[in-house]
DNA sequence: CTGTTAGCGCATTCAG
DNA sequence: CTGAATGCGCTAACAG
């Protein structure tokens, strides 16, 4: 049984109100009351409870947060940098992973809603808008990570992902490969879907004497890069350079390559993305795009705690440039 | 407004009591009122408040925990381990993360007393044992993960670091170095202890010839590695082994020794610990022992969910062992 | 300046 | 089988 407000009031010989007040500091009141109910309260260990006070006010001051999964190191960073933001404004964070499945999502959505979180941080599902709808539905303010729709009401920060690509996808072109392969990630997703872009829109103006390939539907993981490396390099023709989705891609397409005997660069150059902390010793160090991951979970959760403190601007869209950071896997200078 | 469960009674044309009864499935009612009540709740979109429930109950079927830093692989794993177990069962979960700060997480835990969190799982801040007290004193629920303190009385999953450090550490003398030097981290920490210890009995066992050398108090970061080996390689005598506290301080190496010209494993052998996820494609890939990061988590969590199933066995101590992995980074046959 | 009253949404008494 | 009343801890509205 934890001490409630009435105990406090009780020891301090003071209605309920006064502790309340002399807690609070709403009105004025005799400093030698309130110094003896700050004192019982010391003395108590008084806590408010969280779930009183969210009953009657409807805030519950704790945000929602959904990714697809928090031990993937650029979700990792976005949660740390939300969770950061979070406490320092007095916030707790409720947790959840979708692994991307929808149903999981809408789940996890209906037990942040039950729990009244004031807002909700969401890397969507996209598989389909369910996650979006629910949220939108309920009335729960909301900030989309990493990945969006279209829908321009939306508060969301996210990356240039085809940008990203396309300087990545063009570095490794401007060193003269002509067979050039792509890994993509799952084409539902918009960072997905804009990689792939950034990375054909390289390929057309590397002009007529470049050949693509690509697969798509790869998961962000290790295994999907591994997966997508051994489709790719299976083909008729071997590419000389690989694009992967993201950096723990690529680290499977150096497993693949490593399997097959296959020296990266010299055999096969490859670029990831995202620059994850170990991206640079990695065998061989990654050339990759750097995406801000932490940054964008503070800035997520900043434009979330300004819409809850009533911030009615228009929508927000943040997009991070990310910078191109070459390193060894690319082959060429470095 | 969400709806609550007078909206949902008053649309089926019962009462509060019956609504709930119905929603429930506590005592026998009409079928057919029933059928109206969960047709009316469906149509509501009804979503019983949490908050609601936590102050009748006392319970707020949420689990608190805090972790050093979720963005960090270990705590990444066992966060996404905790966290499955916990939704599985229906529980949220509210993530803090302390830096190993005592008074951050001496916050965190109010915020999480305040909420009522039924139960805390955490990596303890070992500057002082306030965090543990604290939670003890609260008589909140509370499991111990990878680092503990001699209390018996605690519940907590942990793993044999001294056994698992020293396993390293004689693989590598065995392997005929006879300069070695070790990497501890911070000496608060039972886990930076037991390592250290594991290292330091592999060397008494190595025998006279063996001369060893170590600094203590580096961070489990790449960081804290790097520095690490700076300070080891600029002592009198190279050491031409290193055994460092983790992966990530390993990593820290693998960079030192890249910026002076030594060649790892030629010039300096190395062995890390916790074997993350990218540790055999780093470059070196890195000998390493395995830490079951996302089993602990999901131990951690079923552990403390017994507990608030009722369950009064005696203190849970789990320690699981890890198991040495051989790549290239400690020399020798791979 | 202070205390009394009422109500947030739900679950648990009690009566009927 | 059903409903009305009560209280969880806190805050707001309303007296005094």
């Amino acid at each position: 049984m934890p001490t409630t407000i009435k105990d406090v009031a009780r020891e301090a010989g003071v209605s309920v109100t006064t502790a309340h007040r002399a807690l609070n500091g709403k009105s004025e009141l005799g400093a030698e009351k309130r110094e003896r109910v700050l004192e019982a309260a010391r003395k108590l260990n008084y806590v408010p409870s969280a779930a009183a006070r969210t009953l009657v006010s409807g805030r519950s001051r704790t945000l929602g947060m959904i990714v697809t999964n928090n031990a993937s190191p650029v979700y990792a960073d976005i949660v740390r940098g939300v969770e950061a933001v979070a406490r320092d404004a007095g916030y707790g964070l409720l947790l959840c992973n979708s692994d991307d499945d929808q149903s999981r999502a809408l789940e996890c959505l209906e037990i942040l809603r039950a729990k009244q979180v004031d807002g909700v941080l969401i890397t969507p599902v996209q598989s389909d808008r369910r996650d979006i709808d629910y949220l939108r539905n309920s009335h729960i303010p909301y900030v989309l990570l990493l990945r969006h729709f279209d829908d321009p009401a939306d508060d969301r920060v996210i990356i240039d992902n085809e940008a990203a690509a396309h300087g990545a996808s063009r570095y490794l072109l401007e060193l003269g490969h002509q067979q050039v392969g792509c890994i993509a990630g799952p084409q539902e997703t918009s960072s997905g879907r804009a990689r792939l872009s950034g990375f054909q829109r390289a390929v057309r103006e590397g002009g007529d004497r470049v050949r693509a390939d690509f697969v798509t539907g790869q998961a962000f993981t290790v295994e999907g890069g591994y997966q997508g490396a051994i489709a790719l390099l299976s083909g008729d023709v071997r590419p000389t350079a690989i694009v992967a989705a993201n950096d723990l891609q690529a680290v499977g397409v150096i497993k693949a390559a490593r399997e097959r005997g296959l020296k990266v660069p010299d055999d096969l150059a490859l670029v990831g993305g995202d620059n994850i902390e170990l991206a640079e010793f990695l065998d061989p160090p990654l050339t990759t795009f750097h995406q801000p991951a932490l940054a964008i979970g503070r800035r997520g959760a900043e434009i979330l705690l300004d819409r809850l403190d009533g911030d009615e601007r228009p929508p927000h869209h943040v997009t991070f440039v990310p910078d191109l950071i070459v390193r060894a896997s690319s082959g060429g200078p470095v």
